[in-house]
DNA sequence: AAGTTTTGATTGATTTTGATTGTTTGGCAA
DNA sequence: TTGCCAAACAATCAAAATCAATCAAAACTT
């Protein structure tokens, strides 16, 4: 391995931690070297699974799938970004907390990895985790079990044991949709458990969810508006089921920004 | 040692250290030593493990090697992927096996995640559950627990209970030292009783160990060789200490080449 | 002064790189 | 949708850079 080679590596990495997506022709610009080298460089990144290549230049690999389309993902990411930077600021060093494992947790977890603070994180989500070990600084706890693909997260019912015998400061749970008339929902059975799980041991439940969350209700009712201690939501929410949520009791923080 | 050589290594350990690696072209330049000597200083300063070459300059060895993938890292793993390949070959489709968190079986994570069979894969490896997690027809079990940072694997005395519950065709296990007279020896306990664990549950057990664990013996003795059906390691391991495990009864498969 | 260590130059081999080739891809207009 | 075009691609090859090995000159030691 070459030291131009590792210098180009340093950079496309770095690049793509900021970005996402990287192209060959900003590669090329900024490190002239050519287009064939450039390839080889993405050819052997993308063999060692940190990013996947795409017509044009390459995508990161180590938050999975989301970020494969990334302009999907890039629509909500603002919006969840806000919402898990607003989380972020509640909580106090030395907390233990959980994490589940929708997207804007995830998003929170990719926060968490970067800071500098030390926390204690229970999860049960493979991105989440991926994100946190790169933070030297924190305890992780992953819930094991059958991977889950479609949100790359891990269930068995020995988890729900070994939940139980955690004592958690904060949690932070994601959602399907949220109503003041049905309370919480979710789409999937087994979330529901792990959720309904931890937000009995802890003693602060916050609940992350963009707008489309908000008004929205789904398959299966989990948990009650009562154990939420507070709403992470973004201004774009419908303001008439805020105020009904409001009224309910839950106490709402909305981001900044539009 | 001579004062040229002391100026010389200081200059590139300050170079080093405000920037992780180096180019001989530079050092020559800012030495007014030739290529040749800057070559053997670098040579010198590899072998006490201040940096590892690479080609046209060097790194600093004790940086994150997410950084760079130097050339001895890459150097074992072949030898690793040619172990990892041929384990893969024992594989019969609908296998249930289990993977331990060591670098050989992460390779083999890494190749399993690009066949397009079908196993069932336990792990308790972090990055094994990355690398299998982008094949769409395996069912991945993760072992929970802690995190360890070593490793990067996971550990919580729960899971030795949870993996019990399992029957696996085939166990491959990476391991730390191998002798005729000591047996299979780690120095990790926690991971010791995985391994023991897994190795009672499985059909088959199968030991992946490149040349430099071969004849070696290091703290925690585990487990016995009778209950290892094969041994996979490559041609540069010891023969004599080869031949002793061969008459103690274990079947040895070499990978090709040199 | 003789012996040892360090150095620089030279050689052929190896690795990395850039240019060229023909092929594939994704968007776009019909 | 279909067919077209420009851009991006993989594959190949030759040039450039770097390498290890060798040897002789220079610099140190005793």
């Amino acid at each position: 391995m070459g030291i131009g080679q590792l210098r180009r590596t340093d950079l496309i990495r770095r690049a793509l931690e900021e970005e996402n997506l990287v192209s060959v022709a900003a590669l090329v610009r900024r490190t002239g070297a050519s287009t064939a080298t450039i390839r080889r460089d993405l050819e052997r990144l993308e063999k060692t699974g940190f990013l996947v290549r795409t017509y044009g230049g390459a995508v990161r690999q180590d938050i999975p799938d989301e970020f494969l389309f990334p302009r999907k993902a890039e629509r909500n990411r603002a919006a969840k970004a806000a919402i898990a930077r607003r989380a972020l600021a509640l909580l106090k060093e030395g907390d233990t907390i959980f994490l589940d494992s929708g997207t804007t947790a995830r998003e929170m977890a990719r926060l968490i990895g970067r800071t500098d603070r030390t926390f204690t994180v229970v999860t049960n989500s493979l991105p989440a985790a991926g994100e946190l070990q790169r933070n030297q600084s924190l305890k992780i706890f992953l819930l094991g079990g059958f991977l889950r693909r479609e949100l790359l997260d891990f269930f068995s019912p020995a988890v729900l044991a070994e939940l139980e015998k955690f004592h958690l400061n904060k949690a932070f749970l994601g959602i399907d949709g949220l109503t003041a008339a049905d309370g919480l929902t979710t789409t999937d059975v087994d979330s529901a458990r792990i959720e309904e799980t931890a937000m009995r041991i802890s003693q602060v439940v916050v609940v992350l969810a963009d707008r489309s969350k908000i008004g929205r209700t789904t398959l299966i009712p989990y948990g009650t508006l009562k154990k939420i201690d507070c709403l992470i939501t973004d201004r774009g929410a419908d303001p008439r089921e805020l105020s009904r949520l409001r009224r309910a009791g839950l106490k709402i923080i909305l981001t900044e920004g539009k």
